[in-house]
DNA sequence: ATGCATCCTGTAGCCGCTACAGGATCAAGG
DNA sequence: CCTTGATCCTGTAGCGGCTACAGGATGCAT
């Protein structure tokens, strides 16, 4: 049932994909050399010609990108997604991994966050023998 | 009060500096060959010659890169706290800058986070027809 | 026929390392 | 003194995820 059979649909030059999906032509390129998506189909002149499903692979892609999901998660959601359901477990195991990996960069970052607020806060702004940015970043270093 | 002065500035090998800091060898070289850090003193046959202070500058290096700052943010940290004092407004400066970065990445990554568990947490680890990962990626797309 | 847009491939650069190859040098033990 | 093994040296290439060229081939409108 691969089949594009009936219903026009309608073909796509690499540019006309880029526009509509807000993904760089390079990026799409990029995306097919390291088989995130599927080599498309070519003209005589050789030619890339997408499909309008390729709209809807693509932007689930930039989509999945924003949410931060690796090119290799993604690989794995497409192939799981792809032909034919898929194992909505398996699904869920590389979100909430990457769920795990988010939640331990907020928690990193909060640390720093408190730390470099505090000190920053300290900052006079004069040019004082001791600068507490520098202090932190020193010796007394591990905190 | 920022001089060694006395008290045996003892030189170190490459790989003693390495041991004493927890920064890699080859990150070591990478920094010299990208002026982060001053290249050292040679002997006669070529090996790097490093003196005390170095543990210093290094183990700020490392603090300030685990603290998330880029190495252009720590050519000019080291420049500013260098050659004796330095504007302390300067030094608020990048590190209120980065500040900001930390922030952005906190609330993006707090977004993603939010959105991301409430989908995971609809996944009933079925092979159903649909699954709300997925559905998330998907078209719908648009939150 | 001309011009310009778009496409193609291939390669190199970004950051911050890390890893390796292939060689030189050092310190200690026999 | 010689050998071994650790350490050092340089130079280059790879990682991820793009982005940006160069240099050439098409496509399409006038």
């Amino acid at each position: 049932m691969r089949a594009i059979t009936a219903a026009r649909a309608q073909e796509l030059t690499i540019g006309r994909l880029s526009e509509l999906t807000g993904v760089n032509i390079e990026t799409i390129r990029y995306y097919e050399r390291t088989k995130v998506l599927p080599a498309p189909a070519r003209t005589a002149s050789g030619r890339r010609v997408y499909q309008s499903a390729d709209i809807r692979t693509l932007a689930f892609l930039r989509r999945a990108r924003e949410l931060g999901f690796s090119l290799d998660a993604i690989r794995a959601l497409l192939r799981l997604g792809g032909p034919e359901k898929a194992s909505c477990r398996e699904v869920r195991g590389i979100a909430s991994h990457h769920l795990d990996d988010i939640r331990a960069k907020i928690s990193d970052l909060r640390k720093l966050e408190r730390l470099l607020a505090k000190t920053v806060a300290q900052c006079t702004g004069t040019t004082a023998p001791d600068c507490p940015v520098l202090d932190i970043l020193d010796i007394q270093g591990r905190n």
